[in-house]
DNA sequence: AATTACGGCGCC
DNA sequence: AAAGGGCGCCGTAATT
C-alpha cells in the first residue's frame, strides 16, 4: 500500500488504483510506504510533531538515480520536472539548484505537483525500474536510498550527543581562553608569534604566500606549505608552524563558533545530504559532521543512564571488491575477521603489504611498490584484479560505470573530452580511470552501508536513536539496559545487508559494535 | 564590498 | 619521473 503525501493533501494509493484522499493517521494505520516529492521538506514536520514512518519512496531521489542510470546527468530531478518531462511540457530547474536561488524574490511560486500528478510520475518511475536489466537491485537501492533520507532527517532532529562544557575545556586547555571576537586564542597567538620570532619579522602562518616568501629567504626553497614539507625543513619555525597549523584548524572548525552554530541543548544537529556524493555517499551541507577530529570525540558522551554503541565495518571495500568480483581466492581471506593479516602470505608475508595491494587496487596507486604489489594481485587474485582493471579502462574510454544495485557514475564532461583529445590526454583518460575504478567499490560499500543503515533503522527498539552516520559506521545512542539487544541489531543488520545485496557470498562483512559513554573509547 | 579560486587538511 | 579515490570547510588571495 502507498500514501500519497502531496503538500498538505494526504491520500491512500490501492495497488493499481487512484488515489483517495485520507488523514494522516488513518493512512499511518496501513503501514504504507509513503510517497512524497521530497522528504527533506515532507518528513521534518512528521519528525517534529513526534512521528516516525518506517518506509518511503522519494520522488527526487529516485529520479536522481533513474536519470544517471540513463547516462542523464545535470538534468533536473524534482518531482515538478519529473512531471513535465513525462508530459512534454517545460521544465522547471532544480529549486534547490544554485541557479535558481537567484531573483526568488521575482520567481512564481514552485509549482507543486497534486496527488493525481504525484502517482503518475509514481508509476512512470516504477515501470521505468521494471525496465532496467537488474529491477530488483535498483528496487533495493531505491528503498535504501529514501530509508536513508528518512535516517537523515531523524539523526538532524534527535542528533548527537555534545557535552558543551566538555568541548569547552578541551578548547581552553588546547587553545586558552575563548577570545574575544577578531582575536586569536592566546596559545595560538604565543605559537604565531614564535613562528615571527624565527623568521625575524612579522609572518601570518596562515598566509601560503608569506610562508613560502619567509622560507624561501632563510635559504629554503618549498613547492608548497603542507604539513609534511614543512616537517622535513630544519629551521626553528617548523616546531612552532605546525603546531600552529593543527591548533588553528581546530580553532576555526570546531570552536567556540562552530559550536555556538550547531550544538543545541546538548545535541550537535547537522545536515547530512542523502545521496551528496555521486558514489552514493552521504555529504553535509554544514556543520562538517563527516570531518569531525578524532580529538573531539571525548566531547560525545551519553546521557545519564544511556549509552553509545558504536560501530564501523571492517575493510568495507575490499570485502565489497571480493563480492562483487565473485573472486573465490579474495573472498576467501575476506571470510576471516582481519581480510590483510589473511592476505599476508600472499603478498610476502606483510600485513602492510597487502593492505597496500589492495588500496592501489582500488585507488589506482602506482607509486612506491605498488606496481609490484598489483602484479602480485593480478597473479593471486585475477578475478578481482581484472574487475578494477575493467572498471578503469571503462572511464578512460569515456564510458559510464555502474555500482552493484546500479548507481550509475556520471558520464565525462565535454571539458574531458577536450582535455583527452588534446596534448595532456593520456593523463586525463588516467585520472578518469581512477575515477571510475574506485567508484565501483566506493558505490557499491555505500550501498551495502545504506542497506545496514536501513534495516538497523527499522530494528531499534523504542527509544534507541541513530544519532550519527559516516560512511561505514553508525552511532546509537539507547538507555543502557538495550544496549545488548541493539548490539545484536547491529550485527543482524550487517548480516542482512549482506544478504540483501549479495545474497549466499562467502564474502564476511564484520561489524562490531561496542557499547561506550564516550565515543573517544570506542576505538 | 562581495564573490570566486586555491591551498591546505580533517574525515572515510 | 611520478602519477591514489571521494568529500566540506576554513582563511587568504585574486577577481569582479
Amino acid at each position: 500500500m502507498y500514501a500519497l503525501m502531496a503538500g498538505q493533501e494526504v491520500c491512500l494509493l490501492p495497488e493499481g488504483g487512484t488515489p483517495a484522499p485520507a488523514r494522516l493517521d488513518e493512512a499511518e494505520r496501513q503501514r504504507p510506504r509513503w510517497v512524497w516529492a521530497d522528504t527533506r521538506e515532507s518528513y521534518p514536520p512528521l519528525v517534529a510533531a513526534g512521528r516516525r514512518v518506517s518506509r518511503c519512496h522519494d520522488i527526487t531521489l529516485t529520479e536522481s538515480l533513474l536519470l544517471a542510470h540513463d547516462g542523464r546527468y545535470g538534468e533536473a530531478r524534482s518531482a515538478e520536472a519529473a512531471h513535465a518531462r513525462l508530459h512534454g511540457l517545460p521544465v522547471p530547474d532544480d529549486a534547490d539548484g544554485p541557479a535558481a536561488r537567484q531573483d526568488t524574490l521575482f520567481e512564481p511560486e514552485r509549482l507543486r505537483l497534486g496527488p493525481a500528478e504525484l502517482a503518475e510520475v509514481l508509476h512512470d518511475q516504477l515501470r521505468r525500474i521494471e525496465a532496467l536489466p537488474e529491477p530488483g537491485r535498483f528496487r533495493l537501492l531505491v528503498a535504501a536510498e529514501s530509508a536513508g533520507a528518512l535516517a537523515a532527517a531523524e539523526m538532524a532532529r534527535d542528533g548527537m550527543p555534545w557535552r558543551r562544557d566538555i568541548h569547552d575545556a578541551l578548547l581552553t586547555g588546547l587553545l586558552g581562553p575563548r577570545p574575544v571576537h577578531g582575536m586569536r586564542p592566546a596559545k595560538l597567538q604565543a605559537l604565531a608569534d614564535e613562528v615571527t620570532a624565527a623568521f625575524g619579522h612579522q609572518v601570518n602562518p596562515d598566509s601560503v604566500q608569506q610562508l613560502v616568501k619567509a622560507f624561501k629567504g632563510a635559504g629554503l626553497a618549498i613547492r608548497s606549505t603542507r604539513s609534511e614539507e614543512i616537517r622535513q625543513l630544519d629551521h626553528p619555525a617548523v616546531r612552532p608552524l605546525l603546531a600552529y597549523k593543527e591548533l588553528a584548524r581546530l580553532y576555526s572548525f570546531h570552536g567556540w563558533v562552530w559550536a555556538d552554530q550547531w550544538v543545541r541543548e546538548g545535541r550537535f544537529r547537522p545536515e547530512y545530504v542523502v545521496g551528496g556524493v555521486v558514489s552514493g555517499r552521504w555529504a553535509t551541507s554544514g556543520g562538517g559532521a563527516l570531518q569531525i577530529p578524532k580529538v573531539m570525540r571525548k566531547v560525545v558522551v551519553a546521557d545519564d543512564g544511556w549509552t553509545l554503541i558504536v560501530a564501523d565495518a571492517a575493510q568495507l571495500e575490499p570485502r565489497v571488491l571480493a563480492a562483487m568480483a565473485g573472486d573465490v581466492g579474495l573472498a576467501g581471506a575476506a571470510g576471516e575477521i582481519d581480510l590483510y593479516s589473511a592476505l599476508a602470505t600472499s603478498f610476502g608475508g606483510q600485513r602492510e603489504q597487502a593492505k597496500l595491494a589492495m588500496l592501489s587496487a582500488m585507488y589506482g596507486g602506482t607509486s612506491g611498490d605498488a606496481p609490484k604489489l598489483l602484479a602480485v594481485m593480478r597473479q593471486r587474485f585475477p578475478d578481482a584484479y581484472r574487475f578494477v582493471e575493467d572498471a578503469a579502462k571503462a572511464g578512460e574510454d569515456g564510458k559510464i560505470v555502474r555500482s552493484w544495485l546500479g548507481r550509475t557514475s556520471p558520464p565525462p564532461s565535454p571539458r574531458w573530452r577536450e582535455l583527452v583529445a588534446g596534448p595532456d590526454g593520456n593523463r586525463a583518460a588516467r585520472d578518469r580511470g581512477r575515477f571510475t575504478r574506485n567508484f565501483v567499490v566506493q558505490a557499491t560499500a555505500a550501498e551495502w552501508a545504506l542497506a545496514m543503515l536501513a534495516v538497523l533503522r527499522g530494528r531499534l527498539p523504542e527509544p534507541a536513536r541513530l544519532v550519527f552516520f559516516q560512511h561505514d559506521e553508525v552511532m546509537v545512542h539507547c538507555p543502557l539496559d538495550l544496549a545488548e539487544p541493539v548490539r545484536a541489531a547491529v550485527t543482524a543488520a550487517a548480516a542482512e545487508a549482506s544478504r540483501l545485496l549479495f545474497g549466499g557470498t562467502p564474502v564476511r562483512f564484520p561489524m562490531e559494535a561496542v557499547a561506550v559513554s564516550c565515543y573517544a573509547d570506542a576505538k
